[in-house]
DNA sequence: CTTGGAATGTCAACAAGGCTGACGTAAATT
DNA sequence: AATTTACGTCAGCCTTGTTGACATTCCAAG
């Protein structure tokens, strides 16, 4: 199962029946993927929608709500909904902009950083356990192919996740 | 980046900045996974629920109300919601079980089989890509990670998705 | 044969988290 | 001065998930 011929054919790897198997194997793995911060989140009055937002703020500390959105692909409708109440509860704060005065720029509190801290050990945990258990061949591949599954747009996204903010 | 010390140690793949971009991938590249099925459904009457109910049928005709409830993880009101509106629509029929009558054995019917088809046609279309772009090394990475995410129980109901029906 | 439990359907009510549309305000830009 | 940008907000709608309660049919066991 692991000798294919890597050099130059065996295409069996584009089969329907493979496509689907990774197709279904998406289906699963997500739902793993989610199902420890959403069980840390029930039982608060959060849900995922509170959580993707909490990860990208710890990611890109005083991003613009604008950029939040086009990260998270949602209404800005959607997603005042949520930071509101991230807001309200002292989870998150925006401060004004330096330079344009328009934009907020949020950052998570330490009670935000807290939750954030939670939710994300419990997502790495599986994480971890995951690439471990692949081991580091498996992970490179892994990262390839989800990368290829992505749009462009978003995909830029992801690989620029690091600059662009401030 | 790309030698990493194959043989023994070198667990850098296991860094918690490794660990984060796994998680984001996962995020992205699913909305990737999504985007065209949806942009199909949408329009029609049917949504991403559908196409999961849909796509099951068509894996494992015959498979009952019951069996369909546990692949999918939903309640039954959930799932029946569904269940109905293909129903009525005549995409899916239901037979009555042969040897239990209190049964409903779910096929596809010829309408129900076009659309499955055309979901899945642009669904595994972009895998396709992925995978060819990936190669088969990287795809067969990318299964081992998924199948490591899962719970227990996914990865049974993942591994098994052939037998079991009838 | 009766009875308990399994498999299923269904009504009602509710919640999360998407969406659109419309409107408002402050600040930047032209 | 006028327009555009960044953001907030009210109102209403949809999908898809949830609980709870109840009915039917049928298998299986006492």
């Amino acid at each position: 199962m692991a000798e294919n011929a890597t050099g130059g054919e065996s295409l069996l790897f584009l089969t329907d029946e493979q496509l689907r198997k990774g197709i279904e194997a998406m289906f699963f793995a997500y739902r793993g993927f989610t199902s420890d911060p959403d069980r840390i989140l029930d039982g608060m009055d959060y849900g995922r929608a509170h959580h993707r937002a909490v990860h990208f703020i710890n990611r890109s500390p005083g991003a613009t709500v604008g950029h939040l959105l086009t990260i998270l692909g949602v209404t800005k409708q959607s997603l005042n909904r949520v930071l509101r109440s991230l807001f309200d509860d002292g989870l998150v704060e925006a401060r004004v902009g330096k330079t344009d005065k328009r934009e907020r720029r949020l950052h998570l509190t330490e009670k935000g950083a807290a939750l954030e801290r939670a939710l994300s050990d419990a997502q790495r945990a599986r994480m971890r356990a995951a690439y471990r258990a692949a081991g580091p061949q498996a992970v490179q591949g892994f990262r390839t192919v989800l990368e290829a599954m992505m749009d462009q747009d978003q995909r830029r996204q992801y690989q620029g996740l690091k600059e662009g903010n401030s």
